[in-house]
DNA sequence: ATTAGCACTCGTTAAAAGTGAGTGCTAACA
DNA sequence: TGTTAGCACTCACTTTTAACGAGTGCTAAT
């Protein structure tokens, strides 16, 4: 267990680095207010730190700057959930002074709010679809046989696509089918929609012999957008830059090339989330290219429902407590927000 | 007017600099087998290309690098359209063999192609909105007075947007609305669309009053939407990365920064092209974050009608040659497979 | 007109020396 | 016994110096 003067020791010493991204040193942290014993004390106990592997020196003239475990225990202990200011409080219901109205769009702002607050990089998983029920099939014919299908869900996300068909479809039996599947559909959870369509194309076979090609094509894009990611947004990635530990090259060029793949970044994010708040860092998120980051994720729910994830990823070296308050908040906005929008 | 040992010479140092990144001197291009002077001569035809300001040295003792004029001089004169070869020929087919019937994908799929071939990043600008004719308005209510308005052109382009309406819309308004829009404003231009639906508005205000915030709602929808930019991708950002001259995160921030912003990407795309390929080096950007990039443009047109820019961005020492026969030959393929797409 | 020769320039690399922040240990102190 | 002052030591960082060598410009000979 570790002594009193020890936790202060350690906070002070992350407090320093997370600010100053330099070692800190005996000397600099005996000349805190809050320190009122001498640079040889603090020596003797960060060698006791150090022993426990909470914090460790670059060299051996640096001064010590914190382990992975130590930031683990650092945002276990030792983080004091400073509350927001009223000034900033007041900032962010203005934010979302407008509502924004659609699912997608609101994603998008709430991203741009979150790195801006932090100046850091922002990940921000939209809902997954497999959650959401249909609430509208549309089949528009084009030119030459080209049918576009827009796909509409209860909480008003559009997905659309487009199919060849090596027949024209008029407008007439265009109609009529959408009108039938709409009737029968509605209210299908997407992730039941496939099996439920393959049941309507086969009463349909009988009837329209010549429409089954289009609706194992139908099949087709619905089995296909089930296995398409959700949608993800990326916001504030400049802020990278301005952190000095990815001034290299290097250092910087995994990390952006990571999160700039959605396969990847649904691999690392998709991981779940059994509390509302995760913090990951360096080596425990699992991949290689984030062993210089730390990730602060929280998963968003509206009405219950639990649906995407919300995540910020920056330096080990990050500010937790503003990230994770930051979080925090917006996240209580936002799912407001998103309640708002999904409505019955 | 230029010798012709000076053309061979000053094609040899841009040649050799856009390979190795080096500054070339005079007694590396005397070995090469199409040099049979010696290497003092070749100081003094660098001490003639240097003075006409094609070629300068970095500092006293390096050799020479193309200064902007050189690379001008040698993109507008000595680029020899060395044709692709048959190999990647047949791989350039390959590469649309299962045709992508989706503007966006199609436009995506070519975007990642393009930076593939050329280890450099790509931009495509789709096509411009004002130019593409409305093919079907949906009207789809949901819950709450929200309802969904989906347009689609006659190209299979899809946008969408959520309105909120103070009073609910129900499913035969919705209806017969959408019916009479489409019967009257099918094959408007977006860019008259506004107009004309705003004439429509005034016809129906008479018949159905309630309706008229609806439909000064949707005024608004596709005023936006007008607005809004058309489709950007990006692709081969990773590959910024590779060129040596973007090692140092100060050079490097500048550029990435630029092209993750739309409005900017437009801005500077946007000035247009009366010949078929247009190339700016470094300063002609006119854009500071661009002044050590060169970027290689090709508007490309589907009948005719031209609608959209592709586009390569890399390094001043950039490969001028295999950027211009990769986006020629690239281009081609694209605007044959636009081509199917957009067929009538 | 071309080229061999040579002095000169200057970035680059390596080694040497100096600086200073920080440490660990020890002995004195409260 | 815990705390602190003192001191020798370490080592990254900076500066200095020297050597290196690729490349140049000029000149004189071919």
């Amino acid at each position: 267990m570790l002594t009193d003067r020890q936790l202060l020791i350690l906070r002070a010493i992350v407090d320093d680095y997370i600010k100053t991204a330099q070692p800190v040193g005996s000397r600099t942290l005996s000349k805190r207010d809050d320190v009122t014993f001498s640079s040889a004390t603090i020596r003797n106990e960060m060698a006791d730190l150090e022993e426990m592997g909470l914090i460790e020196k670059p060299h051996t003239s640096a001064g010590r700057i914190p382990s992975e475990l130590g930031y683990r225990f650092y945002v276990d202990h030792l983080i004091r959930p400073e509350s927001i200011t009223p000034k900033e409080a007041q900032a962010l219901k203005s934010l979302f002074a407008h509502s924004v109205n659609e699912n997608d769009r609101l994603i998008r702002h709430t991203a741009d709010l979150l790195s801006d607050l932090t100046h850091y990089t922002t990940l921000v998983l939209g809902p997954k679809e497999e959650g959401q029920r249909l609430h509208h099939l549309e089949l528009i014919p084009l030119a030459e046989g080209r049918v576009v299908i827009v796909l509409v869900t209860e909480t008003g996300h559009v997905e659309h696509k487009t199919l060849q068909l090596n027949q024209a479809l008029s407008q007439e039996a265009a109609s009529r089918l959408m009108e039938r599947l709409n009737k029968t559909l509605r209210g299908t959870p997407l992730s039941a929609l496939r099996s439920r369509l393959l049941e309507e194309i086969r009463r349909f076979r009988s009837e329209h012999s010549e429409q089954t090609v289009l609706l194992s094509k139908a099949l087709d894009l619905v089995l296909t957008d089930q296995e398409e990611r959700p949608f993800i947004y990326l916001g504030g990635k400049a802020n990278m830059f301005d952190q000095p530990e990815f001034q290299d090259v290097a250092k910087l060029r995994p990390v952006l090339e990571l999160i700039e793949q959605q396969e990847a970044v649904l691999d690392f994010l998709r991981p779940n989330l059994d509390n509302q708040i995760l913090i990951t860092i360096g080596s425990e998120n699992n991949v290689d290219a984030l062993k210089d980051c730390s990730v602060i994720r929280a998963h968003y729910s509206v009405d219950g429902v639990s649906i995407g994830t919300l995540a910020l990823i920056g330096p080990k070296r990050m500010d937790y407590n503003r990230g994770i308050n930051s979080i925090i908040h917006l996240l209580q906005a936002f799912q407001t927000e998103m309640h708002k929008n999904n409505s019955d």
